[in-house]
DNA sequence: TCTGGGGTCCTAGGACCC
DNA sequence: TCTGGGGTCCTAGGACCC
């Protein structure tokens, strides 16, 4: 068996532990340069705004209903899920952590049912008292099963947070009540397909063949079919390292003075490159790219290339003498660049890298001044240290709008307290 | 005016090998 | 007339997730 635990509402949630104040009131939280909604709390889900619309479409409602509306803040929001994992780990020794907000427990070392619900709920209670954070959870042989459970333990008092499916009975009536849209799994394409052959539940899809859904859906269909009957497929996955680390941010403005983009594309690389390194890993591939906005009608050239590193590296400085050598040759006078970013890709293990026998390059020196910088900044702070060709958080690039304070995160933005 | 960001996995098809 | 059989590796694009 599994337990799944979610967040209820995340970005919203923690944006209440600091405000109690917005405990009953309608509130979302926004991406950045304050374009689209990426979290809601039940009140506005229950008002009909819909995830993922921008912003400016939905100005009446906000002014209408009283919305309390916030810009994304992800170092809370990172802090305090790192502080939940932290607790969910001490219940069980296979953790998997699947989202910033969902975690997968393993309690195979449990026997008894009952038990698994009691512990969950006293999980539960630990997290809403020591984080302030409200938790559901799905108990389940599978996990596709375990989205289902927490899924009614969300919208149903009567569960008190956590549900189980745990017989026959119990999961042929949860199913019979999910649109097969809503199933982990099953998205837009499928969920057509399915529809066409006259699917409409997760029963009946459950109750097709098996070999009806493996040639319809080939194999990841398959496995959700499976998963739905009470078989676990969707194992642990184990990866620790990442295989491909994305950077990439839409500007409030587009861009069209080429020393500010490669500010910007010098930043991404940067801390693109910091995240490859905390991970103790290197990389073959890095693609760099800046363009227009999507919903532009004349879209202009944009920047697109992929550098190589033989052999693979983490180093920013090397990474940053072939980025800025592109920036330089496929830039266009009168573009607009609206968005860009850096991939990084071709992932391995530092440890076992090959060394090249004719290498040029002094990779000790440029390691050892790497680390000395890292070791700086992890000391003085974020960009203490960094390239002379980026400025790092760059006013001009970003809007930050309503954004909250670094509470947990930044010592000049902790709380105050006034003790009357 | 205004439209997010960061990931994983699967599959088909091409290139190549003996 | 008739043209084998069995593999691996890589990549782009699609689908999905939060």
């Amino acid at each position: 068996m599994f337990a799944l635990a979610d967040c209820n509402n995340f970005f919203v949630s923690c944006e209440r532990v600091f405000r109690p104040d917005l405990r009953d009131k309608p509130v979302l939280v926004l991406s950045g340069n304050d374009g689209c909604v990426i979290a809601r709390s039940n009140e506005v889900k229950r008002l009909g705004i819909k995830m993922g619309v921008p912003f400016y479409q939905i100005q009446q409602q906000v002014k209408q209903y009283g919305i309390v509306h916030f810009s994304s803040n992800f170092a809370l929001y990172g802090d305090l899920s790192s502080r939940i994992m932290h607790i969910l780990a001490n219940y069980t020794d296979d953790l998997q952590q699947y989202s910033i907000d969902e975690a997968f427990l393993d309690l195979s070392h449990m026997a008894a049912h009952e038990e698994m619900v009691d512990m969950c709920r006293a999980i539960r209670k630990e997290i809403l008292q020591g984080i302030g954070v409200p938790v559901s959870f799905g108990i389940a042989p599978s996990k596709t099963l375990c989205k289902i459970a927490a899924d009614y333990a969300k919208h149903y008092a009567g569960y008190h947070g956590v549900c189980i499916i745990d017989s026959e009975d119990k999961r042929r009536k949860a199913l019979s009540t999910v649109p097969i849209g809503d199933i982990w799994g099953i998205g837009r394409q499928t969920c057509k397909k399915l529809e066409s052959a006259g699917v409409q539940t997760a029963l009946d899809f459950a109750d097709r063949s098996e070999a009806y859904a493996r040639n319809l859906l080939h194999k990841t269909g398959w496995e959700t079919w499976r998963e739905l009957n009470g078989t676990a497929c969707i194992l642990n996955r184990d990866l620790p390292m990442k295989q491909s680390i994305t950077y990439s941010r839409t500007f409030a403005h587009p861009v069209t003075d080429r020393s500010l983009l490669e500010h910007a594309l010098s930043e991404f690389c940067a801390h693109a490159a910091l995240k490859l390194r905390k991970q103790h890993s290197v990389c073959k591939y890095m693609l760099v790219f800046a363009h227009s906005s999507r919903f532009s009608n004349q879209p202009s050239p944009s920047i697109s290339a992929t550098l190589t590193f033989q052999p693979p590296t983490a180093n920013t400085q090397e990474m940053l003498e072939q980025l800025i050598q592109v920036v330089r040759k496929q830039w266009r006078e009168g573009s607009q660049y609206k968005r860009g970013g850096v991939v990084m890709l071709g992932i391995e293990s530092a440890q076992t890298l090959q060394q090249q026998l004719f290498d040029t390059r002094d990779r000790d020196r440029d390691n050892r001044l790497q680390k000395t910088i890292d070791d700086v900044n992890n000391l003085f702070g974020k960009d203490t240290l960094s390239q002379a060709v980026y400025m790092p958080t760059n006013d001009k690039l970003y809007e930050i709008g309503q954004k909250s304070p670094g509470y947990t995160t930044n010592i000049n933005e902790i709380i105050t307290l006034k003790a009357d």
